[in-house]
DNA sequence: CCCTCTTCGGAAAACGTTTTCCTTGGTTAT
DNA sequence: ATAACCAAGGAAAACGTTTTCCGAAGAGGG
């Protein structure tokens, strides 16, 4: 590897002077000097060793992004939002897949740690209750921001999930649905329990009591979704007439069960996803869901990053807008 | 931020000798003294610092991944599997998404050049014949090993794209189809050529010559497959009974454009698409795809460079096999 | 002519590790 | 008793940068 002495070596200057070209460094340097050593950079294809620098300045311009699955198609777009944002500002992305497991995630922190990354974005998983905990607070503060809700105290950029699924609840009502079930995420999620919040508000408001057996416990994994449908009352007296999944892999499963009972939606059942996943749209017919602004929160949870790490004050928490896209799945009966 | 210097102190011992329990070096130690260096380092929350350390070994444990966006589902599941087996191997990995630049393709190969990383997989692109040869030959060498087809001699793992393509339309040629379109990728593509040639040889082999107007050149995304339907013959005396798409976001599109001409899928129009990706058995009808293993592609490719970096010989190309997934969308007719 | 600036450049310490080479003291074989 | 070895530990150089401090030379002012 060529090091910085070659370059000085090969220009004819000092080391010193080498690494103020580099820098653009506010020390003088002639012109000519200038030129010589950059010309002896591009000569020898000198590429300056990031991590003697880092070691040097106690930045490593590189962040963690911490996520359950890249698989979940719920979080490319995040990722792509953080990626986009860090590079523009310099920054380089180690992605960490913790498929929730504690252990896994104990161990990504502490590599971030020992790499010394300047910041971590945190997303998914109750996960971060226990192994977050002690690594955020017990030892050195590692600058970090959440996406999603969580009361760890640390900066959270998220979607109001309450709001939200009432929302998307009230727009059944408002079709004239009655008998309105729900799909739901698994119980210890925050997420799953502030969509099921936001269900239960929106019932209660249009005087509506839910019957037991219309809240069924999903994993937002397609399949629980597919599944759920044979354990709901689709048919007979006592039928319901809409389901509120509480994302869109679930919603698809549902939809899936249902066409394959010749149940025809939206005629006979509506159904209403969450997250606006990219093939939402694709389907038929297509599913009417809430979008949930995953390439912006991912640009947010960045920005804010940067912002904690330039040594700016950041808001506590930051909540995006939500909006309810209306697609095929759940129009006028 | 506490030092290996601290610990020393801490525990009454060298640096040396700390560094020595660190790395369980041969070099022996008495029982007391590692207890107590343990201690130490529990006590401090020490975490030893890997840029120190790796400015010492010549080695990150890190490697770079490139791939053009993983927005696209195709790439989660490569990524996955680089990302599983990297940290089975004690490696971090740096996420690139180049959109296809080639601005962004050399910004990043540079950053991952002064970062030191040990290596890197680089999937996806025309990019790579112009950015990557300058970087990779030019340059100092840097351990690669490229997913997909590219005649760059650099180590490739891939899948025979030619044999798959004709597989699939081979399948549509057993259920009686004769006249059969193709959506294909984007011209610049070699995966698209080769998916073309596949097309071109199953059709010769079953002595069809192919009519103008049958190849559609598409992009891999979901709105050309949409528009494709659109230029095909899809009634009239000669219209085509069968379409083989490129890829399962554009086989997608052809779907939901020939349901919104009230045509029925596979009664009148067949489909067929290529990758597997996710949501291709979660449409109805579900899809008929070529599996492509991308999971295993990025296992592979990140065992390939591992043995690469142990400084082991490793095979130019690697061939995984891909299989026909018969569903719905393709059913004897 | 002397003093003070300014411009340009360099020597060397520092960042936090690993590793080579030494030192010390004790044990074993002769 | 002595030589040879072994177990345990430490000092210091090295990795490749940045930055502080210093020096030389020339310009300008009095």
């Amino acid at each position: 590897m060529v090091t910085i002495k070659d370059v000085a070596r090969h220009a004819g200057v000092s080391v010193t002077t080498v690494s103020r070209v580099l820098n653009n460094s506010q020390h003088p340097i002639s012109p000519e000097t200038r030129e010589r050593v950059l010309a002896a950079i591009n000569e020898l294809g000198f590429y300056p060793n990031a991590m003697a620098r880092s070691l040097q300045l106690n930045e490593t311009k590189t962040i963690g992004l911490i996520l359950p699955d890249i698989a979940n198609p719920y979080y490319p777009g995040i990722v792509r939002g953080v990626e986009d944002v860090a590079h523009e500002k310099g920054y380089t992305v180690i992605l960490c897949n913790t498929d929730r497991s504690r252990e896994r995630t104990k161990a990504y922190l502490r590599v971030l740690r020992e790499k010394r990354v300047d910041g971590v974005i945190f997303t998914g998983g109750g996960a971060v209750e226990d192994a977050s905990r002690e690594h955020f607070f017990e030892h050195e503060p590692l600058a970090t921001v959440v996406i999603g809700r969580h009361k760890t105290g640390l900066p959270a950029v998220q979607v109001d999930n309450v709001q939200a699924a009432r929302e998307a609840v009230e727009h059944l009502l408002h079709l004239g649905h009655r008998r309105i079930a729900t799909v739901t995420g698994p119980a210890i999620s925050t997420t799953a329990r502030d969509r099921l919040e936001g269900y239960r508000r929106a019932m209660a408001a249009g005087g509506i009591e839910i019957e037991p057996g219309w809240i069924i416990e999903g994993d937002f994994e397609f399949n629980s979704g597919y599944q759920a449908v044979g354990r709901l009352p689709i048919s007979g007296p006592r039928n319901i007439t809409a389901i509120f999944a509480h994302n869109d892999l679930m919603a698809i499963g549902v939809i899936k069960a249902l066409q394959e009972q010749g149940i025809r939606i939206p005629q006979d059942v509506a159904v209403v996803g969450f997250d606006n996943t990219p093939f939402a749209s694709f389907i038929t017919p297509a599913l009417s869901t809430v979008a949930v602004p995953v390439y912006d929160l991912g640009v947010t949870a960045m920005k804010v990053l940067a912002e904690l790490l330039a040594g700016r004050k950041v808001p506590p928490v930051t909540t995006l807008a939500t909006h309810l896209e209306v697609r095929e799945s759940s129009i006028l009966k």
